[in-house]
DNA sequence: CAACAGATCGACT
DNA sequence: GTCGATCTGTTGA
């Protein structure tokens, strides 16, 4: 156990505020298999129609839907044909937006993350990268939309410690091609399971022969 | 250590 | 048909 859980309330801000609000917060997912809680220490802001990156700036579609809705819900996608990614909705009344978990320290049931992600390089008890996150929670398609505030439901959010403003630091995001000017990435300074940076941009289909 | 190509499904043009 | 809020293994400096 680490905090109380989040109210609603507490998560209808700005994704740029609900960046750091996550930092230090805990996630906890409840599978057929077991409980896996994660503390946050990665996370990347999404502010949706002001946002070229953000997945709601073109309008609303049958996948984001969810980030138009009440705030503390989780927003899951599916993406590279593979993983899947997790978000917490923030803002509310019409004003898409969402905060990208990216990565997080395993605090309780690393031995059921490391069953979900044997491949895990190095320290199973990391979740490193967004998708590696979601698959070490069990968290896919079935859980979009789900309420993070309510106690009833497969996937929580809790408070954890408070992280001093000193030790957040921010930069730019990663994998976004668009906007990278804008340091919407936060994360807790000296923390192992911050990714590496990798620089958003085209990549060009090689190989065409097979 | 840094950089790149491949894998693979659904949303969007 | 193209490309993506990615991860991993491989290659090269």
């Amino acid at each position: 156990m680490t905090g109380r859980q989040f109210t609603r309330r507490e998560l209808a801000l700005d994704p740029v505020e609900l960046s750091t609000l996550l930092l230090g917060a805990v996630i906890e997912a409840t599978g057929p298999d077991g409980t896996v809680a994660v503390r946050l220490v990665e996370v990347e802001a999404y502010r949706g129609l002001d946002d070229p990156a953000s997945h709601c700036y073109r309008g609303q579609t049958p996948r984001n839907a969810v980030m138009w809705g009440p705030a503390g819900h989780l927003y899951v996608y599916f993406v590279y044909g593979m993983h899947f990614c997790a978000n917490v909705v923030g803002t509310e009344d019409g004003q898409p937006g969402a905060v990208l978990l990216r990565a997080g320290e395993v605090v309780s049931g690393a031995d059921i993350a490391k069953a979900r992600r044997p491949s895990a390089r190095g320290n199973g008890e990391l979740a490193k990268g967004p998708a590696i996150l979601t698959s070490v929670l069990g968290i896919d398609k079935a859980e979009n939309g789900v309420d993070l505030t309510d106690p009833a439901s497969p996937v929580r959010l809790y408070t954890g410690e408070r992280v001093p403003e000193s030790s957040i630091r921010s930069g730019p995001r990663v994998g976004v091609a668009m906007a990278m000017d804008t340091p919407w990435r936060f994360w807790i300074d000296g923390s192992p399971a911050v990714s590496t940076y990798r620089r958003g941009g085209k990549r060009r289909a090689s190989a065409p022969g097979r």
